[in-house]
DNA sequence: GAAACCAAATCGTCATACTTTTGAGCGTGT
DNA sequence: ACACGCTCAAAAGTATGACGATTTGGTTTC
């Protein structure tokens, strides 16, 4: 998943210094500066750039250097950015747009699942369900946040939407974040538990609408639990 | 918003051969052909390469080259990809993507939209939803095209998220599509042009609700006449 | 037949030189 | 004082040759 070699080191470097911050919007920094800072050569220098350029994080242009670029125009759907900005300062905001995201998608995931999961995905569905309702009662957060990933994640796959299914790293890494962030919640509510194990019947079940307004109800609890905890 | 110089010509031949298909899966290139092939040097091809890498279309491996990546793992959301995917021979598969990706962001935008919109961009949204209705009646197309695409990414844009703002050239990138697709249409039916309408005035009057209602039934429409036309 | 080994292929990195673009300063003329 | 254009230098863009690192696949050896 990650980028390889010294580029990637460069990336490692700059992409969350820029998506924290730290390197402000309009900031100027010219290759032969990073090559210095960095001990590399030229060549390892313009690829970094190049991918950051890629994601618009930065534009280079001759005679004036490289610029990073306002927020407005960064790649805000590219994993890496995500991953970046869920890492640094700006993760409040990050999550609170990715909780809208969450709440428009999963819902009409579930409802394509519905329709077009495989047996398999169905399968995997209910037995992730069980799994969730025994490791919360277990107070396992660690499985528990593995397998509530797991489930999200088949749920996207199952919608057979490429784009949907796509973000489900992304909804891990919500999840991942949102753990990490309310330090490990008074074990998981058991309301939240029962909606998962309904989705998931809802799903095996063909019932696209049950599944949905199931889903809905996950998605947008876990929004307005997360605007509390920023509030 | 390309990428610039000689990287970006290679981009413009590679990205929509790979996007398209004709090259596929599995296949390997090598840098000094690919360098042949353009007539450019290695540092060209290895920037384009690396930017192809970046949007996880190909991995480059040593002692085997540069394969093209399943489709799987391509960043679906990377707006290059999407346009690349428009222009070849999967347009299908992609408009129908992004149909049920709008089906389930635009509605949920449209009710941010409602709480949050600044006054001038209620402003805009009305006077568009006229500008609509009188192209339409004049029957002008590519200025309805236009406000068309104006409109929704207003919308996106005032729903005060940044993810779903960014969704709006995406969005201007299907509705050109689909204009193009069913080549040209027996002018813009007038249902649609009142939803847009009652879109406009419920996000001024901050009805969160009916503005969601009313673009789920517009997008809802969109992606069924799609699946009509490409079935 | 399996394990160890070797060699070729290919990308990865570096150093350097040359080219192209463009911003800024300077000067000239109105 | 202002505008216009000229020149110069700074920075990225491109090209090239050399070397390093790594993986693969075949070959040898036990």
């Amino acid at each position: 998943m990650e980028i390889q070699g010294l580029p990637g080191r460069l990336l490692a470097e700059l992409g969350p210094a820029i998506a924290a911050g730290e390197i402000p919007e309009g900031a100027v920094l010219r290759s032969e500066e990073l090559e210095e800072r960095f001990g590399v050569s030229r060549t390892v220098v313009r690829e970094a750039v190049r991918i950051l350029e890629g994601m618009r994080l930065v534009a280079s242009r001759r005679r004036v250097g490289i610029t990073v670029q306002p927020r407005s125009t960064w790649d805000v759907f590219d994993p890496l950015v995500i991953r970046w900005r869920l890492a640094g300062s700006d993760r409040p905001a990050q999550l609170r747009s990715l909780g809208s995201l969450r709440v428009a998608v999963e819902p009409a995931a579930a409802a394509l699942a519905a329709r077009h999961a495989t047996d398999d995905e169905r399968r995997e569905l209910s037995s992730l369900a069980v799994e969730l309702t025994m490791t919360a009662r277990a107070a396992d957060l660690e499985t528990f946040l593995r397998h509530d990933i797991a489930f999200h994640a088949t749920v996207l796959r199952a919608s057979r939407n490429e784009m949907f299914a796509h973000l489900g790293d992304t909804v891990g890494a919500v999840l991942t974040g949102r753990t990490e962030y309310h330090l490990m919640p008074h074990q998981p509510e058991s309301y939240a538990i029962r909606l998962h194990r309904e989705v998931a019947e809802a799903i095996c079940a063909g019932d696209a609408e049950h599944a949905e307004r199931a889903m809905r109800t996950i998605v947008a609890g876990a929004l307005e639990e997360l605007n509390q905890q920023l509030a």
